[in-house]
RNA sequence: GUGGCUGUGGCGCAGUUGGUUAGCGCGUCAGGUUGUGGCCCUGAAGGGCGAGGGUUCAAGUCCCUCCAGCCACCCCA
Protein backbone atom coordinates (compact mmCIF):
# COMPACT_ATOMS: atom_id res chain seq x y z
CA UNK A 1 0.00 0.00 0.00
CA UNK A 2 1.41 3.66 -0.88
CA UNK A 3 1.68 6.02 1.81
CA UNK A 4 -0.43 8.87 1.43
CA UNK A 5 1.88 12.08 1.12
CA UNK A 6 1.11 15.61 1.83
CA UNK A 7 -0.20 17.37 -0.29
CA UNK A 8 0.85 20.47 -2.18
CA UNK A 9 1.85 23.33 -0.70
CA UNK A 10 1.95 22.22 2.83
CA UNK A 11 4.75 21.50 4.80
CA UNK A 12 6.15 19.04 8.20
CA UNK A 13 7.99 21.21 10.82
CA UNK A 14 9.86 19.03 12.90
CA UNK A 15 12.77 20.10 15.33
CA UNK A 16 14.44 22.58 14.86
CA UNK A 17 12.40 23.76 11.79
CA UNK A 18 9.23 23.92 14.90
CA UNK A 19 11.32 25.56 17.25
CA UNK A 20 11.95 28.72 14.74
CA UNK A 21 8.22 29.21 15.02
CA UNK A 22 7.82 28.91 18.41
CA UNK A 23 10.54 31.65 19.03
CA UNK A 24 8.46 33.93 16.94
CA UNK A 25 5.36 33.25 19.00
CA UNK A 26 6.79 33.53 22.48
CA UNK A 27 8.93 36.66 21.16
CA UNK A 28 5.23 38.50 20.04
CA UNK A 29 3.92 37.52 22.80
CA UNK A 30 6.47 39.15 25.10
CA UNK A 31 6.31 42.22 23.03
CA UNK A 32 3.13 42.55 21.86
CA UNK A 33 1.77 42.15 25.70
CA UNK A 34 4.14 45.03 26.79
CA UNK A 35 2.11 47.07 23.94
CA UNK A 36 -0.94 46.11 25.70
CA UNK A 37 -1.95 44.02 23.23
CA UNK A 38 -4.12 40.53 23.79
CA UNK A 39 -4.47 37.44 22.18
CA UNK A 40 -7.11 36.63 20.42
CA UNK A 41 -7.81 33.11 18.56
CA UNK A 42 -10.61 32.85 15.55
CA UNK A 43 -11.97 30.10 12.96
CA UNK A 44 -9.79 29.05 10.42
CA UNK A 45 -13.41 28.72 8.64
CA UNK A 46 -15.37 31.35 7.73
CA UNK A 47 -18.43 32.46 5.29
CA UNK A 48 -17.41 33.04 1.78
CA UNK A 49 -19.21 36.53 2.03
CA UNK A 50 -16.75 37.53 4.58
CA UNK A 51 -13.52 37.65 2.42
CA UNK A 52 -15.85 38.63 -0.25
CA UNK A 53 -16.70 41.58 0.86
CA UNK A 54 -14.00 42.95 2.79
CA UNK A 55 -10.64 42.15 0.39
CA UNK A 56 -12.67 43.07 -2.28
CA UNK A 57 -14.38 40.87 -5.16
CA UNK A 58 -11.78 42.29 -7.73
CA UNK A 59 -8.62 41.15 -5.69
CA UNK A 60 -6.68 38.40 -6.87
CA UNK A 61 -7.22 36.78 -3.63
CA UNK A 62 -10.86 36.35 -3.88
CA UNK A 63 -11.00 35.75 -7.70
CA UNK A 64 -8.63 32.80 -7.98
CA UNK A 65 -6.83 32.21 -4.76
CA UNK A 66 -9.29 31.14 -1.97
CA UNK A 67 -10.12 27.63 -0.66
CA UNK A 68 -13.43 27.63 -0.83
CA UNK A 69 -16.23 24.76 -0.57
CA UNK A 70 -19.80 24.46 0.08
CA UNK A 71 -20.35 22.75 3.26
CA UNK A 72 -22.89 19.52 4.13
CA UNK A 73 -25.72 22.05 3.76
CA UNK A 74 -24.80 23.97 0.89
CA UNK A 75 -23.36 26.98 2.51
CA UNK A 76 -19.94 28.55 1.12
CA UNK A 77 -17.34 28.49 2.88
CA UNK A 78 -13.63 29.69 3.29
CA UNK A 79 -10.31 28.69 4.87
CA UNK A 80 -9.25 32.17 5.64
CA UNK A 81 -6.51 33.55 2.89
CA UNK A 82 -5.68 36.74 5.80
CA UNK A 83 -6.61 37.41 9.21
CA UNK A 84 -7.92 40.83 9.67
CA UNK A 85 -11.89 39.75 8.40
CA UNK A 86 -12.74 37.24 10.87
CA UNK A 87 -10.87 39.25 13.39
CA UNK A 88 -13.31 42.30 12.23
CA UNK A 89 -16.29 39.62 12.44
CA UNK A 90 -15.47 38.68 15.79
CA UNK A 91 -15.62 41.98 17.20
CA UNK A 92 -18.58 43.33 15.60
CA UNK A 93 -20.20 40.12 16.70
CA UNK A 94 -18.95 39.82 20.60
CA UNK A 95 -19.45 43.53 20.45
CA UNK A 96 -16.35 44.74 21.66
CA UNK A 97 -16.22 47.80 21.17
CA UNK A 98 -19.16 48.51 23.10
CA UNK A 99 -16.79 48.31 25.94
CA UNK A 100 -13.84 50.32 25.16
CA UNK A 101 -12.92 52.83 22.98
CA UNK A 102 -9.63 51.53 22.07
CA UNK A 103 -9.13 47.71 21.02
CA UNK A 104 -6.02 45.91 21.02
CA UNK A 105 -5.61 42.00 19.45
CA UNK A 106 -2.97 40.24 18.33
CA UNK A 107 -2.99 36.56 16.59
CA UNK A 108 -1.88 34.13 14.68
CA UNK A 109 -2.43 30.77 12.65
CA UNK A 110 -2.42 29.48 9.35
CA UNK A 111 -3.63 30.95 6.34
CA UNK A 112 -4.24 29.43 3.17
CA UNK A 113 -4.22 30.56 -0.16
CA UNK A 114 -4.34 28.10 -3.72
CA UNK A 115 -1.14 29.60 -5.22
CA UNK A 116 2.00 27.73 -7.12
CA UNK A 117 4.35 27.57 -4.07
CA UNK A 118 7.68 28.57 -4.07
CA UNK A 119 10.07 29.42 -1.88
CA UNK A 120 8.61 32.08 0.47
CA UNK A 121 5.10 30.86 -0.28
CA UNK A 122 3.21 28.12 0.51
CA UNK A 123 -0.65 27.28 0.31
CA UNK A 124 -0.66 26.86 3.74
CA UNK A 125 1.05 29.61 5.39
CA UNK A 126 1.24 31.54 9.30
CA UNK A 127 0.65 35.11 10.33
CA UNK A 128 1.35 37.00 12.79
CA UNK A 129 -1.31 40.09 13.13
CA UNK A 130 -1.88 42.88 15.45
CA UNK A 131 -4.86 44.77 15.07
CA UNK A 132 -5.34 48.31 16.78
CA UNK A 133 -8.88 49.73 16.78
CA UNK A 134 -10.62 52.85 17.27
CA UNK A 135 -8.30 55.51 17.30
CA UNK A 136 -7.49 57.02 14.31
CA UNK A 137 -4.80 59.31 15.69
CA UNK A 138 -0.89 59.20 13.40
CA UNK A 139 0.47 58.71 17.35
CA UNK A 140 -1.77 55.45 16.84
CA UNK A 141 -0.05 54.52 13.32
CA UNK A 142 3.48 55.43 14.85
CA UNK A 143 2.48 53.21 17.88
CA UNK A 144 1.80 50.18 15.57
CA UNK A 145 4.92 50.53 13.60
CA UNK A 146 7.20 51.05 16.41
CA UNK A 147 5.77 47.84 17.99
CA UNK A 148 6.17 45.70 14.66
CA UNK A 149 9.70 47.49 14.70
CA UNK A 150 10.54 46.52 18.42
CA UNK A 151 9.53 42.98 17.66
CA UNK A 152 11.86 42.65 14.96
CA UNK A 153 15.07 44.15 16.63
CA UNK A 154 14.42 41.88 19.57
CA UNK A 155 14.54 39.14 17.27
CA UNK A 156 17.63 39.95 16.46
CA UNK A 157 16.94 41.31 12.70
CA UNK A 158 18.43 43.87 11.12
CA UNK A 159 18.85 43.86 7.36
CA UNK A 160 15.52 44.41 6.91
CA UNK A 161 13.72 47.19 5.00
CA UNK A 162 11.04 49.57 5.91
CA UNK A 163 8.65 51.42 3.14
CA UNK A 164 6.45 53.08 4.09
CA UNK A 165 3.59 55.30 1.46
CA UNK A 166 -0.14 57.02 2.41
CA UNK A 167 -2.61 55.50 -0.16
CA UNK A 168 -4.92 58.63 0.50
CA UNK A 169 -8.51 58.44 1.99
CA UNK A 170 -12.25 58.65 -0.15
CA UNK A 171 -11.67 62.14 -0.32
CA UNK A 172 -7.91 62.21 -2.22
CA UNK A 173 -8.20 59.07 -3.69
CA UNK A 174 -10.51 59.80 -6.73
CA UNK A 175 -8.69 62.87 -7.41
CA UNK A 176 -5.53 61.13 -7.72
CA UNK A 177 -6.77 58.11 -9.19
CA UNK A 178 -7.91 60.37 -12.12
CA UNK A 179 -4.83 61.67 -12.55
CA UNK A 180 -2.80 58.38 -13.17
CA UNK A 181 -5.64 57.30 -15.27
CA UNK A 182 -5.31 60.73 -17.63
CA UNK A 183 -1.57 60.19 -17.76
CA UNK A 184 -1.88 56.66 -18.86
CA UNK A 185 -3.76 57.55 -21.35
CA UNK A 186 -1.44 59.87 -22.48
CA UNK A 187 1.35 57.17 -23.29
CA UNK A 188 1.63 55.34 -26.38
CA UNK A 189 -0.30 52.30 -26.37
CA UNK A 190 2.46 49.98 -26.31
CA UNK A 191 4.24 51.53 -22.86
CA UNK A 192 2.13 48.91 -20.34
CA UNK A 193 2.46 45.59 -20.77
CA UNK A 194 -1.15 43.97 -20.98
CA UNK A 195 -2.14 42.99 -17.47
CA UNK A 196 -0.91 46.95 -17.02
CA UNK A 197 -3.41 48.44 -19.71
CA UNK A 198 -6.15 46.13 -18.18
CA UNK A 199 -5.67 47.50 -14.55
CA UNK A 200 -5.54 51.23 -16.01
CA UNK A 201 -9.20 50.77 -15.29
CA UNK A 202 -9.55 48.30 -13.16
CA UNK A 203 -7.02 49.21 -10.38
CA UNK A 204 -4.52 52.06 -11.80
CA UNK A 205 -2.35 52.18 -8.58
CA UNK A 206 -1.38 48.80 -9.34
CA UNK A 207 0.13 49.82 -12.36
CA UNK A 208 2.93 51.74 -10.42
CA UNK A 209 3.94 48.55 -8.59
CA UNK A 210 4.27 46.32 -12.03
CA UNK A 211 7.73 44.68 -12.31
CA UNK A 212 7.89 44.75 -16.19
CA UNK A 213 10.94 46.95 -17.07
CA UNK A 214 8.92 48.66 -19.95
CA UNK A 215 6.12 49.74 -17.17
CA UNK A 216 8.63 50.38 -14.65
CA UNK A 217 10.05 53.10 -17.43
CA UNK A 218 6.47 54.24 -18.22
CA UNK A 219 5.36 54.79 -14.99
CA UNK A 220 8.80 57.01 -14.02
CA UNK A 221 6.87 60.22 -14.50
CA UNK A 222 3.71 59.08 -13.43
CA UNK A 223 1.92 61.48 -10.79
CA UNK A 224 2.84 60.34 -7.24
CA UNK A 225 -0.26 59.92 -4.40
CA UNK A 226 1.87 61.73 -1.84
CA UNK A 227 1.33 65.14 -4.16
CA UNK A 228 -2.09 64.49 -4.55
CA UNK A 229 -3.19 63.83 -0.67
CA UNK A 230 -5.80 66.08 0.95
CA UNK A 231 -5.34 68.40 3.84
CA UNK A 232 -5.99 66.06 6.21
CA UNK A 233 -4.41 62.82 5.03
CA UNK A 234 -0.98 65.14 3.91
CA UNK A 235 -1.15 66.31 8.04
CA UNK A 236 -1.66 63.00 9.45
CA UNK A 237 1.43 61.86 7.24
CA UNK A 238 3.63 64.38 8.39
CA UNK A 239 2.79 63.69 11.59
CA UNK A 240 3.26 59.91 11.59
CA UNK A 241 6.44 60.84 9.95
CA UNK A 242 7.55 63.15 12.78
CA UNK A 243 7.02 60.56 15.21
CA UNK A 244 8.79 57.82 13.24
CA UNK A 245 11.77 60.40 12.89
CA UNK A 246 11.36 61.67 16.37
CA UNK A 247 11.83 57.71 18.19
CA UNK A 248 14.79 57.04 15.36
CA UNK A 249 12.81 54.64 13.38
CA UNK A 250 14.49 54.15 9.50
CA UNK A 251 12.06 54.01 6.76
CA UNK A 252 12.06 54.79 3.20
CA UNK A 253 9.51 56.26 1.59
CA UNK A 254 7.69 54.10 -1.45
CA UNK A 255 5.02 56.42 -2.61
CA UNK A 256 4.32 53.22 -5.53
CA UNK A 257 3.70 51.27 -1.96
CA UNK A 258 0.16 49.55 -2.96
CA UNK A 259 -1.66 46.97 -1.24
CA UNK A 260 -3.42 44.15 -2.68
CA UNK A 261 -6.13 43.95 -0.65
CA UNK A 262 -8.83 46.77 -0.81
CA UNK A 263 -9.53 47.69 2.54
CA UNK A 264 -6.50 50.05 3.06
CA UNK A 265 -6.57 53.72 2.66
CA UNK A 266 -4.01 56.27 4.34
CA UNK A 267 -1.23 54.67 5.68
CA UNK A 268 0.64 51.30 4.11
CA UNK A 269 4.02 50.10 5.06
CA UNK A 270 5.89 47.03 4.51
CA UNK A 271 9.06 44.77 5.66
CA UNK A 272 11.19 43.65 2.85
CA UNK A 273 14.02 41.33 2.79
CA UNK A 274 16.30 40.47 -0.09
CA UNK A 275 17.72 37.04 1.67
CA UNK A 276 14.36 35.01 1.31
CA UNK A 277 14.03 34.81 -2.62
CA UNK A 278 11.59 37.02 -5.00
CA UNK A 279 9.18 36.99 -2.33
CA UNK A 280 10.20 39.80 -0.49
CA UNK A 281 7.52 41.26 1.81
CA UNK A 282 7.99 39.86 5.16
CA UNK A 283 5.53 41.86 6.79
CA UNK A 284 2.89 44.14 5.77
CA UNK A 285 0.10 46.48 6.89
CA UNK A 286 -1.71 49.61 7.08
CA UNK A 287 -4.64 51.58 7.74
CA UNK A 288 -8.71 50.05 7.06
CA UNK A 289 -10.47 52.74 8.50
CA UNK A 290 -14.74 51.78 7.50
CA UNK A 291 -14.12 48.57 7.03
CA UNK A 292 -15.76 48.36 10.29
CA UNK A 293 -18.11 49.71 9.46
CA UNK A 294 -18.63 48.38 5.83
CA UNK A 295 -18.61 44.61 7.45
CA UNK A 296 -22.11 45.88 9.22
CA UNK A 297 -20.27 47.23 13.26
CA UNK A 298 -19.78 51.03 14.23
CA UNK A 299 -17.64 53.37 12.42
CA UNK A 300 -14.39 52.56 14.13
CA UNK A 301 -10.98 53.74 12.50
CA UNK A 302 -8.41 50.51 12.57
CA UNK A 303 -4.78 49.81 11.57
CA UNK A 304 -2.91 46.59 11.95
CA UNK A 305 0.10 44.76 10.21
CA UNK A 306 0.35 40.76 9.39
CA UNK A 307 3.50 39.24 9.93
CA UNK A 308 4.49 35.93 7.33
CA UNK A 309 6.16 33.77 9.71
CA UNK A 310 7.71 31.54 7.20
CA UNK A 311 9.12 34.47 5.77
CA UNK A 312 10.21 36.02 9.15
CA UNK A 313 11.53 32.00 10.50
CA UNK A 314 13.84 32.18 6.88
CA UNK A 315 15.79 34.98 8.86
CA UNK A 316 16.26 33.66 11.83
CA UNK A 317 19.64 32.73 13.10
CA UNK A 318 19.50 28.91 13.54
CA UNK A 319 18.42 28.06 16.98
CA UNK A 320 20.51 25.06 19.05
CA UNK A 321 18.09 22.54 20.67
CA UNK A 322 18.99 22.37 24.36
CA UNK A 323 20.83 19.74 25.58
CA UNK A 324 19.72 17.49 27.81
CA UNK A 325 20.84 17.09 31.74
CA UNK A 326 21.49 13.67 31.73
CA UNK A 327 20.65 9.93 29.80
CA UNK A 328 19.62 6.88 31.96
CA UNK A 329 21.44 3.84 30.16
CA UNK A 330 19.89 0.54 31.49
CA UNK A 331 22.14 -1.96 31.73
CA UNK A 332 19.88 -4.74 32.58
CA UNK A 333 16.60 -4.99 32.22
CA UNK A 334 15.46 -6.09 35.36
CA UNK A 335 16.44 -2.43 36.63
CA UNK A 336 13.93 -1.16 34.20
CA UNK A 337 10.98 -0.14 37.12
CA UNK A 338 14.28 1.89 39.03
CA UNK A 339 15.32 3.77 36.23
CA UNK A 340 11.91 4.65 35.53
CA UNK A 341 11.66 5.75 39.03
CA UNK A 342 15.20 7.32 39.01
CA UNK A 343 13.99 9.59 35.77
CA UNK A 344 10.94 10.72 37.48
CA UNK A 345 12.92 11.92 40.71
CA UNK A 346 14.96 13.44 38.27
CA UNK A 347 12.52 15.19 36.20
CA UNK A 348 10.82 16.41 39.48
CA UNK A 349 14.07 18.27 40.19
CA UNK A 350 13.81 20.35 36.90
CA UNK A 351 16.31 18.37 34.54
CA UNK A 352 15.71 16.79 31.37
CA UNK A 353 16.60 13.55 30.25
CA UNK A 354 15.82 10.57 28.15
CA UNK A 355 15.98 6.78 29.75
CA UNK A 356 16.74 3.47 28.07
CA UNK A 357 13.08 1.07 27.94
CA UNK A 358 15.53 -1.27 26.39
CA UNK A 359 18.46 -2.68 28.47
CA UNK A 360 21.95 -3.07 26.20
CA UNK A 361 25.40 -3.20 26.36
CA UNK A 362 27.58 -0.72 28.48
CA UNK A 363 28.98 0.21 25.10
CA UNK A 364 25.65 0.49 23.37
CA UNK A 365 23.65 2.48 25.63
CA UNK A 366 27.05 5.10 26.60
CA UNK A 367 26.94 5.84 22.61
CA UNK A 368 23.81 6.45 22.72
CA UNK A 369 24.41 8.73 25.62
CA UNK A 370 27.27 10.42 23.98
CA UNK A 371 24.99 11.26 21.08
CA UNK A 372 22.31 12.77 23.18
CA UNK A 373 24.61 15.52 24.68
CA UNK A 374 23.66 15.30 27.72
CA UNK A 375 26.11 15.79 30.50
CA UNK A 376 25.29 13.02 32.19
CA UNK A 377 25.16 9.97 31.94
CA UNK A 378 23.70 7.92 34.65
CA UNK A 379 23.97 3.84 34.45
CA UNK A 380 21.84 1.88 36.25
CA UNK A 381 22.24 -2.37 36.28
CA UNK A 382 21.73 -5.04 38.17
CA UNK A 383 24.88 -4.67 40.47
CA UNK A 384 23.92 -0.63 41.19
CA UNK A 385 20.29 -2.10 41.98
CA UNK A 386 22.27 -4.38 44.78
CA UNK A 387 23.88 -1.74 46.06
CA UNK A 388 21.22 0.68 45.94
CA UNK A 389 23.05 3.06 44.08
CA UNK A 390 23.76 4.92 40.12
CA UNK A 391 26.91 5.25 38.13
CA UNK A 392 26.77 9.16 37.33
CA UNK A 393 29.29 9.66 34.23
CA UNK A 394 30.57 12.80 33.58
CA UNK A 395 30.58 12.63 29.42
CA UNK A 396 32.59 15.62 28.71
CA UNK A 397 34.90 15.48 31.92
CA UNK A 398 35.18 11.34 31.45
CA UNK A 399 35.00 11.33 35.39
CA UNK A 400 33.06 9.09 37.02
CA UNK A 401 30.78 8.83 40.55
CA UNK A 402 28.81 6.31 42.31
CA UNK A 403 25.65 8.06 43.89
CA UNK A 404 23.17 6.34 46.18
CA UNK A 405 19.91 6.34 44.31
CA UNK A 406 17.64 7.26 47.73
CA UNK A 407 20.51 10.30 48.30
CA UNK A 408 18.66 13.32 46.45
CA UNK A 409 21.01 15.51 48.03
CA UNK A 410 24.07 14.14 46.40
CA UNK A 411 22.09 13.49 43.26
CA UNK A 412 21.31 17.06 43.30
CA UNK A 413 24.67 18.06 44.16
CA UNK A 414 26.29 16.19 41.19
CA UNK A 415 24.15 18.40 38.57
CA UNK A 416 24.59 21.58 40.51
CA UNK A 417 28.46 21.43 39.82
CA UNK A 418 29.63 23.89 36.71
CA UNK A 419 30.22 21.03 33.62
CA UNK A 420 33.61 21.19 32.31
CA UNK A 421 33.50 22.39 28.61
CA UNK A 422 35.13 19.63 26.68
C1' G B 1 -2.93 29.71 -14.01
C1' U B 2 2.12 29.83 -17.14
C1' G B 3 7.35 28.41 -17.78
C1' G B 4 12.19 25.97 -16.61
C1' C B 5 14.70 22.23 -13.71
C1' U B 6 14.24 17.88 -10.61
C1' G B 7 12.43 12.96 -8.06
C1' U B 8 17.55 6.33 -6.91
C1' G B 9 17.87 3.05 0.93
C1' G B 10 16.70 8.04 6.79
C1' C B 11 20.07 12.25 4.44
C1' G B 12 23.51 13.58 0.35
C1' C B 13 24.84 11.43 -4.21
C1' A B 14 26.93 7.74 -8.51
C1' G B 15 24.66 4.79 -11.89
C1' U B 16 28.49 4.29 -19.14
C1' U B 17 25.22 4.45 -26.12
C1' G B 18 18.64 0.43 -22.16
C1' G B 19 21.56 -5.71 -20.76
C1' U B 20 23.69 -10.20 -15.34
C1' U B 21 21.68 -10.47 -8.06
C1' A B 22 21.31 -1.28 -8.21
C1' G B 23 26.46 1.12 -5.82
C1' C B 24 29.06 4.98 -2.51
C1' G B 25 29.51 8.51 1.67
C1' C B 26 27.03 9.90 6.08
C1' G B 27 23.54 8.03 9.40
C1' U B 28 21.35 3.58 12.01
C1' C B 29 22.32 -1.19 14.63
C1' A B 30 25.87 -4.76 16.44
C1' G B 31 30.81 -6.43 17.47
C1' G B 32 36.36 -5.47 18.24
C1' U B 33 36.48 -11.22 25.00
C1' U B 34 36.04 -9.35 31.82
C1' G B 35 29.87 -3.93 32.65
C1' U B 36 31.86 2.04 29.89
C1' G B 37 31.02 6.47 25.04
C1' G B 38 33.23 10.13 21.71
C1' C B 39 38.62 8.39 17.20
C1' C B 40 39.65 3.87 14.56
C1' C B 41 38.49 -1.15 12.54
C1' U B 42 34.86 -5.09 11.18
C1' G B 43 30.12 -6.61 10.06
C1' A B 44 24.78 -6.15 9.47
C1' A B 45 20.09 -4.18 8.41
C1' G B 46 17.79 -1.02 4.99
C1' G B 47 16.01 0.68 -1.60
C1' G B 48 14.17 -2.20 -6.74
C1' C B 49 14.95 3.32 -8.55
C1' G B 50 8.08 9.29 -7.03
C1' A B 51 3.19 6.62 -8.85
C1' G B 52 0.67 4.34 -12.92
C1' G B 53 0.69 2.92 -17.89
C1' G B 54 3.50 1.87 -22.53
C1' U B 55 7.75 0.49 -26.03
C1' U B 56 11.39 -3.68 -25.91
C1' C B 57 13.80 -10.27 -25.66
C1' A B 58 15.40 -6.74 -21.71
C1' A B 59 14.26 -0.02 -18.54
C1' G B 60 16.79 3.53 -12.96
C1' U B 61 18.14 4.39 -18.00
C1' C B 62 13.22 5.60 -23.98
C1' C B 63 7.71 7.51 -24.41
C1' C B 64 2.92 9.14 -22.05
C1' U B 65 -0.05 10.57 -17.82
C1' C B 66 -0.32 11.86 -12.91
C1' C B 67 1.90 13.25 -8.04
C1' A B 68 5.52 15.92 -5.43
C1' G B 69 9.83 19.30 -4.87
C1' C B 70 12.78 23.60 -6.34
C1' C B 71 13.12 28.29 -9.00
C1' A B 72 10.81 32.14 -11.73
C1' C B 73 6.29 34.78 -13.71
C1' C B 74 1.93 36.42 -11.36
C1' C B 75 0.44 37.82 -6.61
C1' C B 76 1.36 38.69 -1.68
C1' A B 77 2.79 37.83 4.35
Amino acid sequence: MNAIQKIKGVADLFEPDSTAFTRLETVAREVFGRFGYAELRVPVLEKTELFARSIGEETDVVQKEMYTFPDRKGRLLTMRPEATAGIMRACIENKVFAEKPVVKLFSFGPMFRYERPQKGRMRQFHQLDAELLGPKEPEADAEVLLMLWTYLRELGLQKLCFELNSLGCARCRPGYRQALVDYFSGLAPAALCEDCRRRTNTNPLRVLDCKVPGCKAATAGAPLITDHLCPDCAAHFASLRAALDAQGVEYTLNPRLVRGLDYYVGTTFEITSSDIGSQTAVAGGGRYDGLVRDLGGPDVAGIGFAIGMERLAMLLPGVKPEAPDFFLALLDQGAAGAALALAQRLRGMGLRGDMDFTAGSPKSRLRAAGKSGARFCLLLGADELNRGTVQAKDLAGGGQTEVPLEDLTALAALFETPGSEA
